[in-house]
DNA sequence: AACTGACTAAATGACTATATTGGTCAATAA
DNA sequence: TTATTGACCAATATAGTCATTTAGTCAGTT
């Protein structure tokens, strides 16, 4: 019969999205997928690779979502809000990376701790792309987009999910304004040279 | 005799400097500090009470180091880089915090959690203030000064620490000019009416 | 040739014995 | 009488143990 690397892959993130890195046996996983456990070692080196299998796959998935929020007609900021709306609200909600990072905090597992640099890794060479796009279309000024990229990605979860820890959370649109009030326009007045 | 007091403050100083909250014991502050045991507890309720008492002498330290950083004529954010650079700077090289800071990772200890929240809440209320006050002046465009603050210490951080982790370290100029950019004047190009 | 699950060595974690620690208070010193 | 002390105690943390679980293998089955 076909599709035994699919029901593995299938009933690992299950498992994985369940019960964390840490949580899940390949006994279990076998069982799940109606496989033998030797058949998950047929396909997978190990239990990391198979982990790892997974979130390539889970990026490969964000990536198409961030890129569907990109609309080439409107400005950068208009797109960048909503991509890395999309991106965080997609993680934030996910099962899959929820346990991941409870788990980061809890026990701090390696292969857990790498997935979450990985995700961290795919959004910041989306950024950086995408600003370098801006700059050379002369809609950004010219600066590294490699730093902007990460300052961006960190001002955002910033906004996003730090600041509601202690606060009212803030709404779209107030997430959106205070973007472009801070990173768009700036703070300082009557300084820009038109 | 007197003295008692501060000499126990200066023992616990310094033990929980050289090993955390948890690694350091009562006896052992007693017997650094020369006095018997339970004279500590006449002075402080508890170990937590103790550990509080040292804190706070910590950041009205902090506070001395930031308003000596503030020069009236000075523009906000020639200010601004220059008392965030020596709060964070005295922070990073005292061992008392980078011991805290460790604990956190490591254990979680929550009166060390705690410690850590009371510094950045005093950083936050310290930018807060000259944030409005600069508003007023008319310095800065009109903005939530709390919100503002979080912004900024997070970016701050961002850019001083965590950029670091993965990459060169920025100097003194690079950090000042990258905030002039990101935060003072924005990314955008040509938007601002004059 | 593809697949399986009993098997093994290694890792885990429940359990317990032991040691340490925060806090108290009767005895002591001033 | 008042301030100080350190032996003491209950609570907690640590170290050591061993039965159980788990990742990964491989001889045997389909």
């Amino acid at each position: 019969m076909s599709g035994r690397k699919e029901s593995i892959l299938k009933a690992a993130e299950r498992s994985f999205a369940l019960f964390g890195y840490k949580g899940t046996t390949m006994d279990q996983v076998a069982k799940i997928a109606n496989v033998g456990k030797g058949t998950i070692y047929t396909f997978f080196k190990n239990k990391e690779e198979l982990f790892n299998e997974i979130i390539d796959q889970f990026i490969q998935r964000m990536k198409v979502i961030a890129e569907a929020a990109i609309d080439e007609n409107d400005p950068f900021f208009v797109n960048l809000h909503r991509a890395l709306y999309e991106i965080l609200s997609f993680r934030k909600e996910h099962q899959f990376t929820i346990k991941i990072t409870q788990e980061v905090k809890e026990f701090g597992t390696l292969p857990a701790k790498q997935a979450l640099g990985k995700f961290e890794d795919a959004i910041l060479s989306f950024l950086e792309k995408h600003i370098q796009l801006a700059i050379d279309k002369g809609e950004l000024v010219k600066c590294d987009p490699k730093l902007t990229a990460f300052v961006m990605l960190r001002l955002y979860i910033a906004i996003v999910f730090e600041w509601e820890q202690r606060h009212e959370p803030l709404d779209k649109e107030e997430i959106a304004s205070l973007f472009d009030l801070y990173f768009a326009n700036g703070l300082e007045k009557n300084k820009k040279t038109c």
